[in-house]
DNA sequence: TGACTTACTATCGAGTCGATACTATATAAT
DNA sequence: ATTATATAGTATCGACTCGATAGTAAGTCA
């Protein structure tokens, strides 16, 4: 058996399983469960590219058959709108709707972030980045995908003089232009900033 | 809608729900669930006061009926030994088998605690300082009750001086000796250190 | 055209989950 | 002592997650 020590990283692993215990409690409020949070969640910070079932799939790591029937849920109770893409026709485009959104004012989730935002501010940072790095730690030990923001992704093509209507900045993937506020968003084909160099 | 921008308290809440879904998918191993791995924990490192299904129902933060059905299915893989209390004899006693302590060798949280254990000592306190104080933040806020070791209690008796082998050390609530490493368990009872002072 | 790949859905069995109802035991009130 | 009530645990139900598997539809490439 494992020699398990209050030593400072036993704690850490002790404390993410507490919260997240927490969090999985929490989530069972609005008459919705954690995976079905999750997926509205995602809904609201992903990009167009990534509001799909697929996508979602990948994001919450579990199989497209059991987010197909979350999806069915959500949809169901008017939160998620289905419809299909003009581009490839096997692929739904999924869509919030108001109500979904507006769930999101009920997020359970906001009490852990109240509670994370009364913590100092330097407390508050150190601690993301620690948190951060064990993520990332796992995510590339375990050989998981990770989802990122234009700003940290190789495809991204800046363009800050531009003042296009449809964006100013471009993405080198799909060669579609991109809206500043669409750069801030997830994307599930991120890749890492020049893979070569 | 909520305002989600990218200030450090929203990138917390978000941290911990990302690492909150990667631990859920890790434990989706050995033919176990997350319920199941939290179950096997929470009885290595329980007392003997805490090893029972209303404790674990307690500490997991789910209903009795379930845990119930979670320890029938440990119970039948032999990782879990069930007997009856002498004292009281409506509470059945856990016991993690030989079998079921193996396991937790092969824990998939493991992954994460040694994650944390290549940050830098100091990163690592401040990271388990800033998760205490969120978890212990929210769990005031929403009413839910915490389980502690004797050191934190108010039943706790000190005795550093005696060499029982039963224990120097007593519970004031049950009067019980308590040996060393007892005091270093999780507990139900646990209450505020000096409660009207 | 045909082989292959990808995106999604449907279905099955095991298990979680809350809710409810139930049994057995302990404790308090009378 | 008897009764009422509270507590510990179990059983069962329906809704849901989950992985696994199989299937459909659509895009891609040889």
């Amino acid at each position: 058996m494992v020699d398990r020590k209050s030593s400072s990283e036993g704690q850490v692993a002790e404390l993410i399983d507490c919260i997240g215990r927490l969090a999985h409690f929490l989530q069972f409020v609005e008459g919705l469960n954690p995976a079905q949070w999750e997926a509205l969640r995602f809904l609201a910070r992903a990009n167009r590219y990534s509001q799909t079932p697929g996508a979602l799939a990948c994001f919450l790591r579990t199989s497209r058959g059991t987010t197909s029937q979350t999806l069915r849920v959500l949809e169901s109770k008017g939160y998620v709108r289905r419809f299909p893409d003009r581009r490839d026709r096997r692929v739904v485009q999924l869509e919030l709707t108001p109500a979904g959104a507006a769930l999101l004012d009920h997020d359970p989730m906001l009490r852990i972030q109240e509670a994370a935002a009364n913590l100092s501010g330097e407390m508050g940072s150190d601690l993301a980045e620690g948190l951060s790095r064990i993520l990332h730690a796992v995510e590339k030990r375990c050989g998981l995908d990770e989802f990122g923001v234009c700003w940290e992704c190789g495809h991204f093509l800046v363009n800050n003089a531009a003042d296009d209507r449809a964006g100013p900045h471009r993405c080198g993937l799909t060669g579609d232009p991109l809206r500043e506020a669409e750069t801030r968003l997830l994307c599930v084909n991120t890749i890492p900033i020049t893979p070569q160099a």
